[in-house]
RNA sequence: GGGCAAUUAGCUCAGCUGGUUCAGAGCACCUCGUUUACACCGAGGGGGUCGGGGGUUCGAACCCCUCAUUGCCCACCA
């Protein structure tokens, strides 16, 4: 069978996943070994793939094979979150679409329409990851509405609740008009905006004066209960007390004083609307001032906005300028740059709005979560992330948990009557009917006079507890799988989830297993495009994951993107990224063509060369191992496989193979090979983790291998000890070949042209890689010599001097101007050393190894002078 | 408004405690090459006052000050 030129993912990928699924090598069991847990990110359930998705995933995928191969137990638990807010609107879109109003719906009805959706569309993207070769327990797959996982948010909201952290409220809540619910502070997005500035001014009751205030907000007027003044504004602090006039509202509402007025800003008079402004409602609290609720939830006005009702807030915003600059009122409109809050999911502007929530009590909760972090039990990599998580753990705030949706885990809070806390928290209506006749002392209370409250948690109300609730560690906290996989060690996720996700998790890892859900938090920077724009699909500049990889095969998108990815930064995603990793795989499969193809004979002597060059290898592969565990000790994936990546093609495939390689046609010796197919089979295991396809292909082509052998679950390569002495000297030996290719491209000589090579024995040169330099170099015969010779190309390496006679009469003025060139330099050279050891302060002050390089420097330089001055004098 | 980070080759980034390895890597670029694994390749090569300015030190990409630019996070000034 003959092994194709270039290197074919398409089969090749499918084929290994079916195998890798069919003898179930992802799974895990607790065992007695060792654990190694991550638990996915869950996406979306409705969602598909995107770039974010795949660097994530990718990295996954390479932490939890590598630590496969190292032995540990290793449980990748995959599976989707129900992502309230986003599948009910992509739902609500849908029905929309056929002509169904959500509003025209009953809630079961609704939700039967959502599960239909979410068994629809989810697990494409578990699908999708698959080809990405993720190597997930899908075994385990979880998603956060699973009946296990639901009745675990559940037991933590009674829980919290009994300990007397959940309270309902009536807060100004965040409201997001278009998805008609309540949101959490993290869920918005404050972005700047170019707005208007209105100044509007205000009839003091029973005389001809105004007060003019200003305000980015002119339909809220209709919502004002006062006017307020700094009680130090000497300016208008007389007014205190009297009443101004509404415009077109032509109410009557009382000019109040409050330290929160800034004089210097504005006019120094400030209206106040206590329904839709923070602010204005904790003056109003202050004041008793009325509050009026001008809008709907939809955000148009309401029959307290008089004839505006029924319009859209900005169109009502537009239409009341109008009015009251035909009114007199409107002094001026000065353009105003300000952050206006939006909506995290929908985009659309915040309102601030009073009503009833729940909320859970953080400050206490975050304690342990803070000092987790800070003190790296819980290590966020890169840690630059530490400050910003202390500054929000500091200062967290209460959390809104409930959302007015259908999607996602109800509020098991059962009213009674109509107060805000005429309710009672129980699993079910029956514990919660006990509970109110208690609670009520009403014995007639019945199963029918209860109303369950209709709103869900937030999302990541579930979602904080996942490391915990997939293995069921909430309900049953003495389980096995909980105490065998918890805490986990990764969590691999994007810094824009940080307090959404991270820090919860933290939280309630400490909460309800009294330790933290995962050791280290991996973050990963935002794929960008060319431009730096981030990848979205509104802009159009996200290539779609699942093309990429039918264009570039699988692993090399995964290569493309750990080449380019340290962690925290951005990645500027680029295709030539996955070029370059196609260009890689070829590289490998080619070298795999070369070795497959030599003939062996076991019976032939193993050449010097070859012998030498084992040595080597296995030398330079500890060391790139040792440089690699480095790496990956700091996550600094990208630079372990680029570390891989320049062992497999520069050391491996560029040196190590042709130093070993027999002569055209001819075998080559049984020792030799079967170091050359260790070595390469060692290089696999080290590629495995980032491109998993292509090595378990070539693993499987050198010999046949049982279902314990897969490459997959084989051992990973040990550290060892290696001599790096014998490195540096082929450091030296590398460089004597660059000489000789250079001056044979120098003089145009063909590299098949056997030419000479002599070497100017001044003391004792190791000799180790002779071998190697005359079959790399093409030499004929390589002698040591006692004088100069003449009329030949000299080059140096160090100190040593080396000679090539040439057929053709080496150019002496050439020559000459060369070796000047050279002595000049390191003439400068050994002046800046002897400036630096002449210096006393600098022998006085630095430490002794210092000191003794410089010497060493000074030394070398020296040396070089004389042999370069002495050629020179030849010429 | 507050805080944090960054600025090193055309691009993306390393550069540890100030001193061998200190100016590096990959890609891109240039030259040459139809050598018997690979042109998705090979060999060779060019390229940077380490953002500007000042300071500390025998010695600074690295420490300090300052300016500039960029990015991120947080925040209820109408």
């Amino acid at each position: 069978m003959s092994i194709p030129t270039h290197y074919n993912p398409e089969n090749v990928e499918d084929k290994w996943y079916a195998y890798w699924m069919a003898h179930n090598y992802f799974h895990s069991e607790p065992d007695e070994r060792e654990s190694y847990t991550i638990t996915i990110p869950p996406p979306n359930v409705t969602g598909v793939l995107h770039m974010g998705h795949m660097l994530n995933n990718t990295i996954q995928d390479v932490l939890i094979r590598r630590a496969r191969m190292k032995g540990y137990n290793a449980c990748w638990v995959p599976g989707t979150d129900h992502a309230s807010i986003a599948t009910e609107a992509k739902v609500v879109a849908k029905l929309k679409e056929e002509g169904i109003a959500k509003a025209d719906l009953t809630r079961s009805e609704f939700l039967e329409h959502a599960w239909e959706w979410t068994h629809k569309h989810g697990g494409i993207i578990l699908e999708q990851l698959k080809k990405l070769g993720a190597s997930c327990d899908w075994q385990r797959t979880k998603f956060t509405m699973d009946a296990d996982l639901s009745a675990s948010v559940i037991s933590v909201f009674i829980d919290l609740y009994k300990k007397g952290l959940i309270y309902r409220g009536y807060r100004m809540v965040n409201w997001d008009p278009e998805a008609k619910t309540t949101l959490s502070d993290e869920e918005v997005i404050h972005i700047e905006k170019n707005a208007k500035l209105y100044y509007v001014k205000y009839l003091i009751e029973a005389s001809q004066d105004y007060v003019t205030i200003a305000t980015t907000r002119p339909e809220t007027i209709l919502g004002d209960t006062a006017i307020c003044v700094n009680p130090n504004d000497a300016r208008f602090v007389h007014l205190v007390g009297k009443k101004a006039i509404v415009p077109v509202a032509n109410r009557s509402i009382p000019i109040i004083a409050d330290d929160y007025v800034d004089i210097e800003f504005g006019t120094g008079c400030l209206k106040i609307t206590p329904a839709h402004d923070q602010n204005d409602k904790e003056i109003g609290q202050r004041h008793n001032l009325e509050v009026i609720d001008i809008l709907n939830d939809d955000a148009t006005l309401n029959a307290k906005a008089l004839h505006y009702e029924g319009q859209d807030r900005f169109e009502a915003r537009k239409n009341i300028v109008k009015e009251l600059e035909s009114l007199g009122n409107l002094v001026k409109i000065e353009d105003y740059a300000t952050k206006v809050g939006t909506s995290e999911r929908t985009g659309a502007i915040i309102e601030p709005k009073i009503s009833a929530q729940w909320f859970l009590k953080m400050k206490d909760l975050a304690q342990p979560a803070l000092d987790a972090v800070m003190n790296d039990d819980v290590q966020l990599v890169p840690a630059k992330f530490k400050n910003t998580y202390r500054h929000w753990m500091e200062n967290v705030r209460d959390w809104n948990i409930s959302r007015q949706l259908w999607w996602g885990h109800q509020i098991p809070a059962y009213f009674y009557a109509d107060g805000v806390n005429d309710f009672v928290v129980a699993n079910s209506i029956e514990e919660a009917l006990i509970l109110a006749k208690e609670k009520t002392g009403n014995n007639n209370l019945k199963e029918t006079d209860l109303r369950q409250e209709a709103d869900v948690l937030d999302t990541w109300f579930s979602s904080w507890l996942w490391p915990i609730s997939v293995f069921d560690g909430i309900r049953y906290p003495e389980n096995k799988e909980i105490n065998y996989y918890y805490p986990t060690n990764d969590l691999v996720t994007a810094p824009e989830i940080l307090f959404f996700w991270v820090a919860r998790m933290i939280i309630a890892g400490y909460e309800y297993r009294g330790e933290k859900p995962f050791k280290n938090v991996y973050l990963t920077g935002i794929v960008r495009d060319k431009q730096g724009r981030k990848m979205s699909k509104s802009l159009g500049n996200s290539p779609d994951p699942i093309e990429l990889m039918k264009k570039y095969g699988a692993d090399n998108v995964r290569v493309g993107m750990i080449l380019t990815s340290p962690a925290g930064n951005d990645l500027p995603f680029d295709m030539e990224l996955c070029q370059q990793g196609r260009n890689f795989s070829n590289k490998i499969w080619n070298a795999f063509r070369l070795v497959k193809q030599w003939k062996v004979g076991e019976s032939i002597a193993q050449p010097e060369s070859a012998k030498v060059a084992i040595e080597w290898y296995k030398a330079k592969f500890q060391e790139a191992l040792e440089a690699t565990e480095q790496s990956y000790d700091k996550y600094r994936l990208s630079e372990a496989l680029m570390r891989i990546y320049k062992l497999v093609w520069d050391d491996f495939s560029s040196w190590f193979l042709e130093m070993v390689k027999p002569e055209y046609q001819k075998p080559m010796d049984g020792k030799t090979y079967k170091a050359v197919v260790a070595f390469f089979e060692d290089n696999l295991k080290l590629l495995h983790p980032f491109m998993p396809f292509i090595s378990e292909e070539i693993w499987q082509h050198f010999k046949e291998r049982t279902s314990e052998e897969a490459l997959i679950v084989t051992d990973y390569p040990k550290q060892e000890p290696y001599n790096k002495a014998l490195l540096q000297e082929f450091d030296n030996a590398a460089a004597v070949i660059t000489n000789i290719r250079t001056i044979r491209k120098d003089r145009q000589i063909s590299f098949k042209e056997n030419i000479d090579l002599y070497i100017l024995d001044q003391e004792n040169i190791a000799s180790t890689f002779d071998a190697v330099i005359k079959k790399l170099g093409n030499i004929d015969s390589f002698e040591k010599v006692s004088e100069k010779v003449e009329g030949a190309q000299s080059f140096r390496v160090n100190a040593t001097e080396y000679f090539i006679p040439l057929k053709n009469a080496v150019n002496t003025e050439e020559e000459k101007a060369k070796l000047t060139q050279e002595l000049n330099y390191t003439k400068g050279f050994l002046k800046s050393v002897q400036g630096k050891l002449g210096n006393e302060r600098f022998v006085n002050n630095a430490p002794a190894q210092v000191i003794a390089n410089e010497r060493k420097k000074e030394a070398d330089a020296l040396a070089k002078i004389k042999t370069l001055e002495e050629s020179l004098a030849r010429l």
